[in-house]
DNA sequence: CGGATTTGACCGGCGC
DNA sequence: GCGCCGGTCAAATCCG
């Protein structure tokens, strides 16, 4: 029973706000990344022991941003590479009701249809809190414990309704102080914290380019 | 009491 | 074909 992990609970020792859009959609700021992740954003990590995770190909556009690159090339990697899907987020991407029955054969059915493909990107953070405070609200669905690795991976969905993002969080064990966040799929609703954190932001770009 | 979390079972993919 | 592994489900439990 480890109760740490309560992604839905807002008390956190810094409140900030986390990029989690499309690059287009965020301005990505050191100075919105929560101090308690210390701002230390890095590249995927090539450890076999997450390859599964962190695929090379996964675009790690948060660090690129970041690391000044232009915005025209942070472009998401839709399509990258076939994923498995979950029966639930396939059915309900198809637009599939839930039918009557055993959820056996509900969960065999949805597991059988094709793959779709979805945004997947990964990044890493140095902090001791296992949950970013992103400025969305997530469900824990899952914990497995992965192979070599001490630590086990955790798995939530985001709790909007008509929203179906998911994303894992993993520890690393090479390095206890990091922490692996792989986000899954795109947000189709508005982040109201990052409204609230971008509207002051933007007054006062508004407020310099005057001069 | 309702929503979130925990946790064991289940399933499909993949490698051998 | 079999076993391992990652990902998901849902009943039980927790908690505000």
């Amino acid at each position: 029973m480890e109760g740490q992990d309560q992604p839905s609970s807002p008390p956190r020792p810094t409140p900030g706000l986390f990029p989690t859009q499309s690059p287009p959609f965020l301005f990505s700021t050191p100075s919105l990344i929560p101090s308690s992740f210390s701002s230390s954003l890095m590249h995927p990590p090539l450890d076999p022991h997450h390859d599964q995770v962190l695929d090379p190909e996964i675009f790690d556009w948060v660090s690129q941003l970041l690391s000044g690159v232009d915005q025209d090339q942070a472009v998401f990697t839709e399509n990258i590479k076939p994923m498995r899907e979950s029966a639930s987020s396939i059915m309900a991407e198809n637009g599939d009701v839930e039918e009557k029955g055993d959820y056996k054969d509900k969960r065999k059915v949805g597991r059988m249809k094709k793959a779709a493909t979805r945004p997947k990107f990964a990044f890493q953070t140095r902090s001791t809190d296992d949950i970013l405070d992103d400025g969305y609200r997530w469900r824990k669905y899952g914990q497995k414990a992965v192979k070599n690795s001490i630590y086990p991976r955790s798995y939530y969905r985001c709790t909007h309704h008509t929203c179906n993002v998911k994303k894992q969080v993993q520890r690393l064990c090479k390095d206890t102080s990091i922490v692996v966040t792989t986000y899954e799929g795109i947000h189709n609703h508005p982040c109201v914290k990052m409204m609230e954190t971008l509207t002051p932001i933007l007054k006062q770009i508004q407020f310099l380019s005057r001069f």
